[in-house]
DNA sequence: GGTGAAATCCTCGGGGG
DNA sequence: CCCCCGAGGATTTCACC
């Protein structure tokens, strides 16, 4: 599908705040509540919305230690590469897992309560997967900018 | 604030779909409409929930390119790590930025439409920022796994 | 934590340019 | 095709138990 200006704008409103009534994004996109109501429904439709969620303050639930953790696997075999993803998908800790170019094979985001939660998490979680060759550790000093919202 | 089961089970909730009706979280959870409502706006006053937004699909509208960057200052005085911070908070290519540990200060998530765009991203945008000294790119191949859901 | 009612909103049929 | 109006039904919100 296409996109307009009015698409375009839409879409970032609510990137930034979904819980905005369609009255209120009429008046900023001058347009008709039901108006507003279609173009949201087409966005769903053809899944440019994959879903709406509450975004939650994480150190305001004990769980303010971010580390970013590089992964290399012994082998590449197809066999083990998805008994790796597989197995990440189902830990709770790992947000984001990526396979990504460089001397890693992955980059996992990992957040946990604290240095004690990661090391625990490190030694009977991550590393019972099997074929894991080396690891490398970043942790995050500070969160400087994060968004879910990608400009359109 | 303090969480008992029926908080911690709500926050999960919200965070996987929050168009979900306070009706439909009331079944869950075996509340009234009521209790769901005043839960959920404690949650909010205290910051425990952020905000609500539209998670979108970035390959629907040709963001597809996604890098993490590692970027090293040539030096680390408060003006300079003031200044960098800044300008990264301005770049809508920018989603996050974090200040880690390692060999790198900074490791920055960035999404483009394609490599052209990246290389364009690189050289006028990123580099042009003073005090950087060196970078390291490393492309995203695969997302395997992406969710905003905190477990707790 | 629950009940009930008012205010507001979502949703969709019908019609216009 | 994209937009608007209007109305029914659902939802949010709040005073009170």
């Amino acid at each position: 599908m296409t996109f307009d200006a009015i698409d375009r704008k839409l879409i970032q409103l609510l990137q930034e705040d979904s819980k905005q009534t369609n009255k209120e994004l009429s008046n900023k996109l001058n347009l008709s509540v039901t108006a507003v109501y279609e173009r949201i429904k087409k966005l769903e439709n053809h899944n440019v919305i994959n879903k709406y969620v509450a975004l939650i303050n994480n150190d305001k639930i004990e769980k303010s230690f971010v580390t970013f953790c590089h992964v290399k696997l012994i082998q590449h075999t197809q066999e083990y590469v998805i008994k790796f993803e597989e197995e990440v998908a189902n830990l709770p800790e790992v947000l984001e897992c990526y396979h990504i170019s460089g001397d890693y094979d992955y980059l996992l985001k990992v957040i946990v309560k604290d240095m004690g939660a990661f090391r625990e998490f490190m030694v009977n979680r991550l590393t019972k997967i099997n074929h894991i060759g080396s690891t490398l550790s970043m942790f995050v000093i500070n969160e400087v900018k994060h968004t879910t919202a990608i400009s359109i």
